[in-house]
RNA sequence: GCUCCGGUGGUGUAGUCCGGUUAAGCAUUUCGCCCUCUCAAGGCGACGAUCCCGGGUUCAAAUCCCGGCCGGAGCACCA
């Protein structure tokens, strides 16, 4: 007893020092047993709350040397999409998530039917042809229909069920629960509904198809899942789960829930997202002002951030909308020793220096950390941004960061700011001078940077949620490969989005 | 309306099951200092929570019990 206990002691400690992942240990969890899974309906793009759910599986699977499987839910075929499938995958595969196991609920469809079957046999279930208001109604009454009673009729109705004499939507299996159950999910569900709809994997031979509410625990036992894991608005659905899974003699896995994930102002469901889209007002699935995983990857984000912020979230039934800082600070801190320094003024001002000849200096890359250096070609004309020559005034010294300070003499034309005339002085960098960041203007080229917020105020669109910042940068950044990620000192770590565009990640 | 689930500093959480040994740990935010040719990162520090409220049990409650308030979810032939 004493020897069985301690290996798995062992193994805890191992867990808990091995894994940065601060998860709770699962209960009833073993070493090598454990089987999660991360069921999607291929009905949309990926995003960050299936991001949650996808690296909590993942990582308990991982934590236990387990099992994780992707599994398409894909049971609607009036829902689902082909790309959408790939989307989900490519998705994954970005977050550096990678199943052990991927399959789709409909390769189980002939078993599922199996099952259903079974069901009704045993009496579990019935065939209701009542239409959807009347059902609607009763379940709210709870009360039951004339269908529920006779096995007779149900096993007649079965048959049509299956060779096609029902249309589409004529009837339904229905779980024989309990209709006067205060649980409202318990009050005799949809198992099967009949669709007449071309499925991407399985074209139109199939008509039957079962509902979410029992095919996820019938996949889910089969599929060996150990924990099953879902968001907390399922929580009800919870003793149908089981009930089920009771009455088909089937293994139970143990449910856990947790909050699901969203941010303030950042609308995560398609009913949101999808008329901004048809108005034209997000350009596209992967606007960085999504909260999909196509956004967050355009906006600059790394996958290591989503994953440690994710779990930094823990399992909580809380509902709570964490603040974006909190990824933001995540990234900030993985990308930062990486990310070149370079110079973009926004609002060019001009500025003319006098006593300065043309030379070609070098820059470092990084301050740091060895990012290698560039050489920049600077004459006595410069660019700084309109924002740090509004502070000055005559007389002020300030510093060209990495090149010279030089003295305000005056702004052209008079008492303006729209061109500055300086001095350079030559003394060295000293401490306390503002230090600005500038580009030469033999080197420089016309650049915009993509600045986005959050697309909702409260409930109304915000007209502000993106702004397009324009300037010059260093002509060095054009050479930069998309998907870059670099700092524009004193503004921002952007994404090289293409060869003229950044998008400002955070600051 | 009915049922279920939540409620810890500005924010996100740990601790709550097995009440005391931390009257509350971590992260983030904000501010200050150090470092620094960035308003970044790093280092140090500070501000900040009567643990939703009111009762009760107890020598002792964020932790147990009761009531209330607030928030969310479910009540689909969607998942």
């Amino acid at each position: 007893m004493l020897e069985q206990a301690a290996p798995g002691e062992s193994q805890k400690k191992k867990i808990a020092e091995s894994s940065q992942a601060p998860l709770p240990p699962l209960q009833g969890a073993e070493i090598g047993n454990v089987v999660t899974r991360f069921p999607p309906e291929p009905s949309g793009y990926p995003h960050i709350g299936h991001a949650k759910a996808a690296i909590i599986d993942e990582e308990y699977a991982h934590m236990y040397n387990g099992k994780f499987i992707l599994r398409f839910d894909d049971t609607n075929p009036l829902n689902e999409k082909l790309e959408y499938y790939e989307a989900i995958s490519e998705g994954l595969e970005w977050l550096g998530i990678r199943p052990d196991i991927v399959k789709n609920s409909s390769d189980d469809i002939q078993l599922l039917h199996e099952y259903g079957k079974k069901l009704i046999l045993s009496g579990g279930a019935y065939v209701c042809t009542c239409n959807q208001k009347t059902i609607h109604d009763l379940r709210a009454r709870g009360l039951p229909c004339e269908c529920r009673n006779d096995l007779n009729v149900a096993l007649d109705r079965l048959k049509k069920m299956f060779d096609g004499s029902f249309e589409h939507n004529a009837a339904v299996i229905r779980f024989k629960g309990d209709m006067s159950n205060q649980n409202t999910a318990m009050r005799d569900p949809t198992l099967f509904r009949i669709i007449d709809g071309e499925h991407p994997k399985i074209g139109n031979k199939i008509r039957l198809w079962p509902t979410y509410d029992f095919a996820a625990p019938v996949e889910d036992s089969i599929d060996g899942v150990t924990h099953a894991m879902r968001t907390k608005e399922y929580e009800l659905r919870n003793a149908l789960y089981f009930a089920i899974l009771d009455r088909l003699g089937l293994r139970k896995p143990l449910l856990i829930e947790f909050s699901r994930l969203e941010f303030n102002g950042v609308p995560i469901s398609k009913r949101k997202i999808k008329p901004l889209i048809e108005k034209g007002i997000v350009k596209s699935w992967s606007d960085p002002r999504l909260p999909t995983l196509m956004g967050i990857k355009r906006k600059g984000f790394l996958p290591d951030a989503i994953r440690k912020f994710v779990l930094s979230l823990g399992l909580t039934l809380a509902e709570t909308k964490p603040p974006v800082e909190t990824l933001e600070a995540f990234n900030r801190k993985i990308i930062d020793s990486y990310c070149m320094r370079l110079f973009f003024v926004k609002d060019p001002v001009e500025l003319q220096i006098q006593n300065v000849s043309s030379k070609e200096i070098i820059l470092k890359n990084h301050p740091n950390n060895d990012l290698g250096t560039r050489k920049v070609p600077v004459s006595d004309s410069f660019y700084i941004s309109a924002e740090d020559a509004a502070k000055l005034n005559i007389n002020d010294e300030i510093r060209l960061m990495d090149l010279y300070n030089i003295k305000i003499i005056k702004f052209e034309p008079n008492q303006t700011r729209k061109a500055l005339i300086a001095a350079a002085i030559p003394e060295n960098i000293r401490q306390g001078i503002p230090k600005i960041q500038w580009v030469a203007k033999s080197d420089a080229i016309p650049y915009k940077v993509m600045i986005t917020r959050e697309l909702y105020l409260g409930e109304k669109y915000n007209p502000n949620s993106l702004e397009i910042c324009e300037g010059y940068a260093e002509s060095f950044v054009s050479m930069l490969n998309i998907d870059t990620r670099i700092q524009f000192v004193r503004f921002g770590f952007c994404r090289i989005d293409d060869s003229n565009n950044a998008i400002f990640t955070h600051r």
